[in-house]
DNA sequence: TTGGAAATGATAATCATTTCCATTTTTGTG
DNA sequence: CACAAAAATGGAAATGATTATCATTTCCAA
């Protein structure tokens, strides 16, 4: 746990204070796992590997780990909620609706896209969400 | 009932011959309201106007709407699913985040967009989302 | 050591959405 | 019109994700 401590730190510059074990735990598996999931696939996982986590505390770890915008949250077609380790800067993704893998891509265009859309029609704190999915080149 | 029809016919060219009276109320009730509305919203209007329609019966209505490509279907950020009427070309959404105004606008720069980055990575049979919301120049 | 704060997890509650199924309405045909 | 088949409808129950409660456990600083 200190050595993942360590990595996260480096890699991240997050600050581990105000992490707990379960925090940890998510971030690791999500780590190992790759891709989106979702709070019950990685609930499964853990505990298929021994770890007796709750599920409530699976769903808390997330939202916390999401408010400090370490994982990224997005929706699965049905609404459900998916949530993968993601670098702090902004960006969007490129999803495989097959296999799930995922690339991080820049949105340059997407920016000011949505920053002269925003202009245009007097919008202000304006925000965006821009995915693009499609079936890679494995699948 | 069949005014209605005919207009929707002209304005929008859809073939009503596979709408049902369900699917024509819910045409009607989210032309009047504008904007997203849920499906549970929805019903709820239609029952304050003395429309004893049943719950299920919107959710399959909407269903069969959406199918159809005559509403848009997107999500809250709860993940619950909205609906709204919306033209039959290809576009996308700026909404307002107190209001809940939208603003059907062109995606010009995130069709390229997102055709570069499948290209660039692979990927086939892409599609996107893409949504903006702030706060409207009223709010 | 110890008292309070934070974390945990089982259970129950919530709430949107779906499934089931019996009943009603529509439609086509003679 | 009469009547049977097909389609539509809606109430109730089931499902499934997420959240709220709350008693218990773990941490930690004094
Ligand atoms: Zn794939
Ligand atoms: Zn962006
Ligand atoms: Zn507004
Ligand atoms: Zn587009």
């Amino acid at each position: 746990m200190i050595m993942l401590k360590k990595i996260m730190l480096k890699k991240r510059g997050i600050c581990t204070k105000t992490m707990n074990k379960s925090d940890l735990k998510l971030i690791a598996v999500l780590e190992r796992t790759g891709g989106f999931a979702s709070a019950q696939e990685l609930h499964q996982i853990l505990r298929r590997e021994g770890d007796g986590i709750g599920l409530t505390t699976v769903y808390r770890a997330l939202q916390s780990l999401v408010d400090d915008k370490i994982v990224d949250l997005l929706r699965r077609e049905d609404g459900e909620a998916i949530y993968r380790l993601c670098g702090d800067t902004h960006h969007h993704h490129l999803v495989c609706k097959s296999c799930g893998d995922t690339v991080e891509i820049e949105g340059g265009a997407i920016e000011k896209w949505a920053k002269t859309m925003a202009e245009e029609f007097g919008f202000r704190d304006v925000g965006h969400t821009a995915e693009i999915f499609g079936i890679c080149s494995k699948c």
